[in-house]
DNA sequence: TTGGAATGTCAACAAGGCTGACATAACATT
DNA sequence: AATGTTATGTCAGCCTTGTTGACATTCCAA
């Protein structure tokens, strides 16, 4: 599909979009994103947690010992909503706050060994089915697909994205 | 499709996949569904609707006289919500249920003059978005894009979306 | 000492999922 | 004609997860 095609006469690279294009990309981001989180959901059922719970655990496992600011501002909810949910896992001896060693007023947020079992076992449930999705898909669509992707954040959060990028 | 590419010295077209790449797709998938919904969300909170309502309008707007049955399945809720979502839209004027010709238990939906109005204006907010990120990653990546969410959906939902895919 | 930043907490509310139960109406079958 | 099934709507109640607003505490920094 698409590759330069009949409608590419200029150096520009001119993308024929109709709306109906536009339109399937669309509804393929809605039934993807149904995929995307329809595993992870499963297993966070069995716990009693919610997708919120999830997202806590991937960016504190990501970044350990972030902040509550830093995480707030990765997730884009409020510090009220994101405390509940912390305060849940924190309860149930998944995550651990420390008190920050230089900013006393400061939470440093840890996955507690426990925490870190949870997170494993969503993460590789969603591994799975990207890893398929991948392969039936290959290298070069993968490629595109992050493309895309990338280019669809709000500028802001491409920011966030990619000093996520490399880890730290 | 994909034709090998540097790590394929078998005929098996086996992806270089680190946990690290998958990570990094996982979590483009994350912040682009924020992008994605941002423009229709702003549109929505000034009408008093949320994210339901415009999936309804686009659907409903999608397959003309679809039934409520129908619209069920392809959301993936339950009738109970979506029917809380409908009673709001057919109140405000924005769609009509017909009672079916050929069953008349059926609830045949269409979108009124008020309701095509407010499905363009969300649609077309999304479609600035989606067609400025198809513009930046070009037609390959555009290609990739759709074949890797295609081959995220779950199997079933995959034959919905292909049922809508050359319209009604 | 005082201002402001970071965090936590309480309360109230809303959207939008869910389940269960029940009511109609209409079609389908026996 | 009676019965069963299907499509839909509705009521009630519950959950998660988002929101705002208000206020307390802690503690860094000027």
């Amino acid at each position: 599909m698409a590759q330069g095609g009949p409608n590419t006469s200029s150096g520009e690279n001119l993308l024929f979009l109709t709306d109906e294009q536009l339109r399937k990309g669309i509804e393929a981001m809605f039934f993807a994103y149904r995929g995307f989180t329809a595993d992870p959901d499963r297993i966070l059922e069995e716990y009693g947690y919610g997708r919120a719970h999830h997202r806590a655990l991937h960016f504190i496992n990501r970044s350990h010992g972030t902040t509550v600011n830093n995480l707030l501002t990765t997730l884009g909810v409020t510090k009220q909503s994101l405390n509940r949910v912390l305060r849940g896992l924190i309860e149930d001896g998944l995550v651990e706050a420390r008190v920050g060693r230089t900013d006393r007023r400061e939470r440093n947020l840890f996955l507690t060994e426990k925490g870190q079992e949870l997170e494993r076992k969503l993460a590789e449930a969603q591994r799975v089915r990207m890893r398929a999705a991948y392969r039936a898909a290959g290298p070069q669509a993968v490629a595109g697909f992050r493309q895309v992707l990338e280019a669809m954040m709000d500028d802001d959060i491409r920011q966030t994205y990619h000093s996520l990028k490399d880890g730290r």
